[in-house]
DNA sequence: AATAAAAACGAAAACGTTTTCGAAATTAAG
DNA sequence: CTTAATTTCGAAAACGTTTTCGTTTTTATT
């Protein structure tokens, strides 16, 4: 079955093509009457322009990359629902994919968000993407594109982020205003700015409190993982009798020490109290429900896709696009992991 | 900055588009040489061909749709995970799409894929769809369709399915040989074909056993959320004392009854066992962990594209295309919220 | 050297839309 | 009734690719 045309219309109302686009499109050129008659053949007909030609014309799709580490984080998650909520709004389609935190695989990617001639990217960088060239390239080609969450610093673009550092300091401080004096941390291979600020807060905190920092104190995650934190936990009690605070860089890591801590009798928060990080919703179910620091990930992929279309639009006129940086707000959520005040 | 295009290329080696075109892709008519020359020029100038136009000549937009109800669901999430990954390993883009549940939403999108031009669409009912009269307007413009999970019997189509009834039956009959005599079933409102399976099966390993079936054991939870569960336990336990058994229609559910039932006291699983259904990852590191069934969502978001990738690829030969109903296995996962055999 | 066969290339149409610019038809003005 | 102004329409080009089919060039055959 042949899909109908503006040619068919044309056709069947005995006028031109050009006649019954610019029908469709209300151009002031087009009696009424004419008009009516496109526009009721069309609906009868169920007309749909073929996007393929349209895009071909405006040189636009429509359609924006949106490049995730993984799906299965409940951030991210929320990420995804953002964007793809306002981007429906504004007649954008999202094209999601996943780079697994791979170097190759973000930049692979990138490729095919190219060659799918999307009008704008959104992108969160792997956690081992040291090199941006793929990225300075998109940007080369005139693409807007905009960072969110994973960002890197020193890229020139509209970026979505919050403080993490300020986030991490708040987190820690607090654990030092409950009484906490030996507080560890885990965190990552330090690459993406997150990583490195959640670390810089902690050691600001501890800085600015009469607690020394302790560089043993700060252990190293390799995976992010649920089982990265069971597995630390262990270690560290071994290696500090006296730990009395841990701030772990995700929820997940928090939620596999918290399991470890559990399983070990370690009595939570009397002897040890752990905050984490984003606000999974797995962590107000844990025993104790764990302390967090909230992430906004819904917000996050709005407010990013408003960057992108903004920057979109400014291209499509010919205006000059003023870069934006925009932090959101985060926020302590105390549970029963971390003791009162 | 105009991009390269096959003129751009065609003119640089003074031979024509066409022929430019053909050594691009192999053609057998075009000498080694040209081949060579156009090949290294493309290379050099970073050719990617106009999507747009190769679209528009071969009405194949190597873009496949897929509509879920929720993406922040870890199931869902993994179904997406699992799309994503097969579609690009045989070169399709997925546009995500969101129907939050709502039949009119579901609608629309269905309708923004039309537009988009999709090659295919996946789709896993909304909660809330009774009428498929926009699927079967699908299926009538001859777009390959697949349903996955949350699927309608009785349209023609592809589907990739767990037995629900059956999951459902072993779940409860293993409450019913670890010595439950009440055993509640929290369902949902009876539409989607997931819901109704999972009571069956609960039904039938009561109605198998020789415990009587009771209707008021039978709760419905209107939004499978957490809170329903969470509200829901505290009912039950008013309406039942002796309660001892609850099978869950989803995870979230038993996640919020496990939460109110350790407010009341009441000892898990000694006094009441819980089971819920999916495998969120969260019923893992709750205490006790929630025993549960396993929903390969990974798997099925690729056998799904599979099934789909066929019937493209049928349609585009003009094969006839022989519909598949494939039945993944699910796996009841004993863990702690339940007692030993 | 003439012809046949094979190899290498190009012209052109097609995909469906949008938009510019000119032409035709209608109405208004004198 | 003529001319001017206005309204309404259509022809055609353009977007970039693919592919058919014909033309030219080269190589092989006698």
């Amino acid at each position: 079955m042949p899909n109908v045309t503006l040619k068919k219309i044309a056709d069947e109302l005995g006028i031109s093509i050009a006649t019954a686009s610019k029908a469709l499109k209300g151009y002031p050129d087009i009696s009424d009457a004419t008009k009516k008659r496109v526009l009721d053949l069309a609906e009868k007909l169920n007309y749909r322009p073929n996007s393929f030609a349209q895009s071909l014309r405006s040189s636009e799709s429509k359609i924006i990359g949106l490049i995730i580490p993984e799906i299965t984080h409940d951030f991210f998650a929320k990420v995804i629902h953002g964007v793809i909520t306002c981007a429906k709004s504004n007649g954008y389609a999202v094209i999601v994919l996943q780079s697994g935190d791979s170097y190759e695989k973000e930049k692979e990617q990138l490729g095919m968000l190219l060659n799918k001639n999307v009008d704008g990217v959104l992108i969160s960088l792997s956690n081992n993407t040291k090199d941006i060239g793929h990225i300075k390239e998109m940007k080369s080609k005139g693409i807007p594109l905009v960072l969110y969450d994973r960002i890197y610093k020193l890229l020139d673009c509209s970026k979505v982020v919050i403080n993490d550092k300020k986030a991490a300091y708040n987190a820690t401080t607090h654990l030092i205003h409950t009484g906490c004096k030996k507080i560890a941390h885990i965190g990552g291979v330090l690459d993406p700015q997150t990583t490195i600020d959640r670390f810089l807060g902690y050691k600001a905190a501890i800085d600015d409190s009469d607690i020394e920092y302790d560089k043993s104190l700060v252990y190293t995650a390799k995976n992010l993982s649920f089982d990265d934190g069971y597995q630390i936990a262990e270690q560290m009690i071994k290696d500090h009798k006296d730990l009395d605070g841990i701030f772990a860089l995700t929820d997940t890591i928090a939620t596999g020490v918290l399991m470890k801590l559990k399983e070990m009798d370690v009595q939570i928060p009397e002897q040890i109290s752990l905050i984490g990080f984003s606000n999974w919703f797995l962590t107000s179910v844990t025993t104790p429900k764990i302390s967090t620091v909230n992430q906004p990930g819904f917000k996050m992929g709005c407010k990013a896709f408003d960057l992108l279309f903004k920057e979109i639009q400014a291209k499509k006129h010919g205006m000059l696009f003023e870069k934006e940086i925009v932090e959101l707000p985060t926020e302590l959520i105390l549970r029963n992991s971390t003791k009162p005040l």
